[in-house]
DNA sequence: GCAAAATGTGAGAAATCCTCGTATTTGTCA
DNA sequence: TGACAAATACGAGGATTTCTCACATTTTGC
């Protein structure tokens, strides 16, 4: 939730709990009806503040799902930093790496919303470079341990693959959420598999 | 393109070539202008035909996306039938699937249209279906080849393995061309590397 | 050549995002 | 406290875009 983001920083208290109201609102239209359905107006209503007020806070619909999207992205970099912070080998990497994405599955299939929330953000011309950003990001994360833990292993390399596999990590994410549950678990374990196997490898 | 997605099928010579004029039109318009920006009264206006005659052929702008992406899958699963087809090894399978993979980096960087195509599919959400729809048809392609090869393992793993590397070569795909070209190239190598051990080690 | 079917047309209805001029509330200072 | 300024709230309506529909034109079958 960067500043450019907002029309005006709130200054007073009200605002802020309005743009958390808001931001609350949007959640929960978009896990009722889908993020095609979210209707500045409608939000603006089930808040209880006018279209003007809602415009003075975010400068447009897109500000909305980046926010939404921004505040996903930031849980799930906290659980990427603190799953693999304690890593000093190459096996507990990879077992770190496999709770990561167990644990990260079962948010996702606990908040379907985080789904739909993505949704809005490839919807949105503006915000589809959020998904590489987000993915760069985490591939950082990822890079970093490598680094430390193969330092003969050529970096570029190391960045390429830490980058692909947090951005394959999220894509299976959202088709395994996509499908009936038994056959979203079998792609969440082949995916653990291939991933770890290639990071291993490295 | 189906019949269902035609609001009328077109008989006479002329409606055919419309409907192709349409179709190349709005292409040029996004690869121009991007996916966001394919307007209905442009697109008419372009084509040389009114507003109303273009909603004789498609019943609404989802239509034309879904028409313009199921020519690309159409090229996409027949390129994939073809470099499958002669494979009658692990190996050739192994050495096949990295040639289609390079295929079809090959084509995304000669056509970054296709992106675009994909992104107005994924801002439609009546079309985003589609995505997984594909990755399935794809993964059924290369499981059939897979279970051929390896009779003796679960055909539901190979079901999952392989609607997992499809649909995170399409994954990899979008990721590389969104990229500066060296990167991209080194994405597709580390996701070749990736999917083809994880086959190979069916 | 004529009637019926198919196709073409574009004004405008409906839906939606967002702006802007005005009204209200809050903060500040004599 | 009262009065002025700054911040915040409001919502009618401008602008844009999708899609419909009643009517005009063209093609086909006989």
């Amino acid at each position: 939730m960067t500043d450019t983001q907002m029309r005006r920083a709130p200054s007073q208290k009200r605002s802020r709990d309005r743009v958390d109201a808001i931001l609350a609102n949007a959640t929960g239209m978009i896990a009722e009806t889908g993020s095609d359905a979210l209707r500045m107006s409608e939000l603006a209503q089930r808040t209880g503040i006018s279209i003007g007020s809602l415009y003075q806070y975010f400068p447009d619909k897109s500000a909305i799902v980046h926010a939404l999207a921004e505040r996903c992205n930031e849980d799930s970099r906290a659980c990427i930093a603190e799953g693999l912070s304690t890593v000093t080998s190459m096996e507990g990497l990879a077992a770190a790496f496999g709770t990561l994405i167990d644990t990260y599955y079962a948010i996702f299939l606990a908040e379907p919303v985080i789904r739909d929330i993505w949704s809005a953000v490839q919807a949105d011309g503006a915000l589809r470079a959020m998904e590489v950003e987000e993915s760069r990001r985490n591939g950082g994360l990822l890079g970093a341990r490598l680094k430390a833990l193969r330092p003969a292993t050529d970096p570029s390399k190391i960045d390429a693959t830490a980058l692909l596999v947090m951005h394959l990590g999220e894509a299976t994410m959202r088709l395994a959420v996509s499908v009936e549950r038994a056959e979203g678990d079998a792609l969440v374990e082949a995916y653990k598999r291939m991933a770890i196997r290639e990071l291993t490898a490295l």
